[in-house]
RNA sequence: GCGCCCUUCGUCUAUCGGUUAGGACGACAGCCUUUCACGUUGUAAAGACGGGUUCGACUCCCGUAGGGCGCACCA
C-alpha cells in the first residue's frame, strides 16, 4: 500500500480487523498498492470472515494525511477487489474520525490515564541519542508523567502521553504466537495525540476497533507490541480487548524482509506478471497456514478449512517457483472460456496488451478460444498465454 | 543496546512423546511425446548446536548460535 494507508478488516458478530504493516516508501512520486503481506493478511481475515459467518470490515488508516492520497487508497481497494477479497459495508476512513479519538483523549486524561508532556521534539531527540549513547533501552524517561502542569513552559504546545502502568505486566493471548508477556516497564508512554491536536495510531486503532464492535483482530506480528500499548488503552477505558491473531511476516527468496529488490510487492505486480487471483490465494493461504498436506484446494475449500489456530509462527520466504507452478496447474483447469476471458482481462496490465486488445473481433475471439485448448498445456502465467498466442496476430 | 518472536529436506509445510520423519514445489533420472509442455514412475534431500526431563524426544525445559519484528509528534 503507499507510504502510512493501512486497510483494517474487521468481522462483525464474530469480526475481525487487519492491519496491513506499513510501507515506509516516499518516492517522489508516490505510487500506491496493497502490500502482498497485507494482501495474505486480508485473506487470512477474509477466509475467517466467512468460515464464521462473520464481517469483515475495511478501514483505511491514514490518520498520516501527508502519506494518504486517493490514488493510493484506490490501488489498495482495486488490489483487494482484483484478488477476490470482498468487505462488508463501506471502507472507514480512520482520518474522518479524529475527533471522536480527540475526545476519547480527554477522557484518558480526565481519569488520570494521560498527560501532558511539554517536552520538543528536540529534547526528545537528545533523550535518544543520549539512552542510546549509554546503551540504555531507548524509552521516554516521564518527564513530564508527575510533574506539575503549572511549571510547563510558555508557547509549547503539548502532546497527550498515555500513562502507562509501571508495574506488573502486560499479556497478549494470541491464536497464533501463543500467550506474549510483556513487563510493563518495557513499555513507555506513548503519545496518542499529537500537539497539533491530531491522533495517533496506537489510539486511533483502539478507539475505532471498539466503536466498529470489532472482535476479532488479525494483523502482521509487526504490530505485536503495539497490541500490548493497545491492550493497557483498552484496560484504561475499560472496554473488552479484542481476540488477536499476529501472522508472521513474507520474506523475500534470501530470508530477509520482502522488499523492492525481490521484485514484486504489490498484488498489481501479480497481476501484470499474469497470475490468476485464484492461483495467488492459494499460494498466500499456504504460506503461514495450512490444514494437513492440502496444497491445490478451492477457495470455498479454503473458508470451510480455515481456523486462526492454523495459522503458524515462522516467517515464510516467498517462492516464485512454486506460485508459478501452481498457477499453471489453475491454467490448465480452467476451460476454455472461462481462461480466454482471464486472458482478455489480464491484456490491459501488459505490455502491448492494450494493442492486441483493440485487435480482436468476433472472429480473432473465435480463433483464440479455439487456440486456448493447445495453448493452455504449456502457459505457466497469462503472459505466457499471450505469448503463446501471438502467432494469430 | 533493550524487549518479543522464530529455527523439520534448497523452499512451503505435516507431525500435536513412540512414524522407515509424510506431502508439495524445485532438482536429478526413466517412461510417454516428432519437439516442448502436460502426464507418469523413481532417486537424492531435513529435525541449527549443546545440555537436561523421560522407558522413549523433532515434539517439553534451559543455554548457545543464527534469523525476524518492535523500540517516531509513521502506521
Amino acid at each position: 500500500m503507499l507510504s502510512g494507508t493501512f486497510p483494517t478488516t474487521s468481522l462483525q458478530g464474530k469480526r475481525c480487523s487487519c492491519h496491513c504493516p506499513s510501507l515506509h516508501a516516499l518516492p517522489p512520486r508516490p505510487t500506491g498498492y496493497l502490500h502482498i503481506g497485507g494482501a495474505r493478511t486480508a485473506l487470512f481475515n477474509w477466509a475467517f470472515a466467512k468460515h464464521t459467518g462473520g464481517k469483515m470490515l475495511l478501514r483505511i488508516e491514514d490518520t498520516d494525511r501527508e502519506r494518504s492520497t486517493d490514488a493510493a487508497i484506490d490501488a489498495i481497494l482495486a488490489g483487494m477487489t482484483w484478488l477476490g477479497l470482498s468487505w462488508d459495508g463501506d471502507a472507514v476512513s480512520q482520518h474522518a474520525r479524529a475527533g471522536r479519538h480527540r475526545e476519547v483523549a480527554q477522557l484518558l486524561l480526565a481519569s488520570g490515564h494521560a498527560y501532558h508532556c511539554y517536552c520538543s521534539p528536540q529534547e526528545l531527540d537528545a533523550m535518544r541519542a543520549k539512552a542510546e549513547a549509554e546503551k540504555r533501552p531507548i524509552r521516554y524517561d516521564g518527564t513530564w508523567r508527575d510533574r506539575d502542569p503549572a511549571e510547563a513552559p510558555a508557547g509549547i504546545k503539548p502532546v497527550i502521553r498515555f500513562k502507562s502502568p509501571q508495574e506488573g505486566e502486560t499479556i497478549i493471548k494470541d491464536n497464533a504466537q501463543g500467550r506474549v508477556v510483556f513487563a510493563n516497564k518495557e513499555l513507555d508512554d506513548l503519545i496518542i495525540l499529537r500537539s497539533d491536536g491530531n491522533p495517533t495510531y496506537n489510539l486511533s486503532v483502539v478507539v475505532d476497533d471498539h466503536d466498529m464492535g470489532v472482535t476479532h483482530i488479525v494483523r502482521g506480528v509487526d504490530h505485536l507490541t503495539n497490541a500490548a500499548r493497545q491492550t493497557q488503552i483498552y484496560l484504561a477505558m475499560g472496554w473488552t480487548v479484542p481476540d488477536m491473531t499476529h501472522v508472521p511476516l513474507i520474506h523475500g527468496p534470501d530470508g530477509a524482509k520482502l522488499s523492492k529488490r525481490h521484485g514484486a510487492l504489490g498484488v498489481e505486480a501479480y497481476r501484470a506478471m499474469g497470475y490468476l487471483p485464484a492461483a495467488l490465494r492459494n499460494y498466500l493461504a499456504r504460506l503461514g497456514w495450512s490444514h494437513g498436506d492440502d496444497e491445490i484446494f478451492s477457495t470455498q475449500q479454503m473458508v470451510d478449512w480455515f481456523e486462526l489456530t492454523g495459522i503458524g509462527k515462522s516467517p515464510a520466504r516467498f517462492d516464485f517457483a512454486k506460485l508459478e507452478n501452481l498457477n499453471g496447474h489453475y491454467i490448465r483447469h480452467m476451460d476454455d472460456d472461462a481462461l480466454l476471458d482471464a486472458l482478455l482481462a489480464f491484456l490491459p496490465y501488459t505490455e502491448g496488451g492494450p494493442e492486441l486488445l483493440g485487435k480482436i473481433d468476433v472472429a480473432k475471439r473465435a480463433q483464440l478460444k479455439m487456440a486456448m485448448a493447445g495453448l493452455k498445456e504449456r502457459a505457466k502465467t497469462l503472459l505466457e498465454l499471450k505469448i503463446g498466442a501471438n502467432y494469430l496476430f
